[in-house]
DNA sequence: GTCTATTCATGAACTACGTTCAAGGAGAAC
DNA sequence: GTTCTCCTTGAACGTAGTTCATGAATAGAC
């Protein structure tokens, strides 16, 4: 009967990371307690620590599914997008728009995660990032054939991070906050803009 | 006699804003306590408590003077810029990347702060926004003379946003940040890409 | 200046967290 | 079956933000 316990550990494992990624999807990271955990896992508060190092883990553990889903949504874009690199570069940025506003506060949970200063990101968030990158690089490397490959990283990053920040300012604030569609008006001029042939002159 | 207790109550305020400043700048956001602002300020826990409404207000408070920093280093900046309107965003953008790193606690805390949801943002924010806004808005209104208003205003937030967005993911995680001088390099690839000539075809 | 009603300041207490740990119970080895 | 070990438990701890009864100080009337 070796391996009972490590199977009940797994079982919570999992358990637990259904419970508070459905918790963060519906009430947001906050929401996400220790004992509300607990009484709807039907375990002790303190079983989350055989579990998890701390609530944080844990939440990492949710983020790790969001950012494969929201991979697999942006992927998806391309998927169906026309083969023109530039429309294909909008279609995932609308892709990215949609899973943050159909998944916010699973979203914003990637980011809201308090990390420890000084400690390097998982391998899975470098992983996922990297490939996210690299839906970018294709059809960037497209547009501009003669940028040097250091440019084009550099440029993919900077591609990512305009498209997060455009997405990011015009979900916050409800307020201030700017309408869906204005935000993929704003991803489609900056991108049209930055990636038209290069002038003559 | 009259007006002792609102002086007393004018000075705890703005003694409680110093305080606050020099804790968050100095250990960020999550080492603002109010016991240790009440013991620091001389005062009991419950007297912030006469002064604001939470300590969500006090944050506020400092954020406010975060902004107005943040607009006079973007304006130093676009001062001392060429003429040349592409140069003026790229020596704003360089100021914001510069005022970030140099008040990296301070910066974060103007979005770290939880704003209830629901609740617009205060005047001062739309306002301080509208600054920074206005100052990316004049080069571009040279750079795109054939542009619409309208189209205008959504560049002018898009690239805002952008440029905070690079920003904001170097300076992430020491991990896989980025280096400051490769931010800039991104900041000056987006937008001197983004601003070249219009194509002739 | 004196008196009194009101308003403010105090800090102990309350609530709500994440996290720990001594004690009891269940699984593993023989 | 017995014993040893490790896991599980939930009460307790430490630390937050916030509140509130109590006592002190102020403002206004005379």
């Amino acid at each position: 009967m070796a391996g009972i316990v490590e199977k009940r550990r797994k079982a919570l494992r999992e358990k637990l990371i259904d419970i508070a990624e459905a918790t963060i999807t519906a009430e947001g990271l906050p929401a996400m307690r220790a004992r509300d955990l607990a009484a709807q896992a039907g375990c002790a508060v303190g079983a989350i620590y055989n579990v998890f190092g701390d609530l944080t883990d844990l939440v990492l553990a949710v983020n790790a599914r969001t950012f494969d889903r929201l991979g697999a949504t942006v992927s998806e874009a391309l998927a169906e997008a026309p083969m023109d690199p530039v429309e294909q570069l909008v279609a995932m940025s609308g892709g990215y728009h949609r899973f943050a506003t159909d998944n916010k506060n699973a979203w914003r949970a990637l980011f809201d995660v308090d990390r420890p200063a000084g400690q390097d990101a998982p391998d899975w968030y470098l992983r996922d990032m990297a490939r996210l990158l690299a839906y970018i690089d294709a059809p960037l490397a497209v547009i501009f054939p003669q940028m040097t490959l250091e440019d084009r990283v550099l440029m993919t990053r900077a591609l990512f991070s305009s498209v997060h920040g455009i997405v990011l300012l015009g979900l916050d604030r409800a307020g201030s906050g700017v309408p869906a569609e204005q935000i993929d008006r704003m991803i489609g001029l900056l991108l049209r803009q930055l990636t038209q042939k290069q002038s003559i002159s």
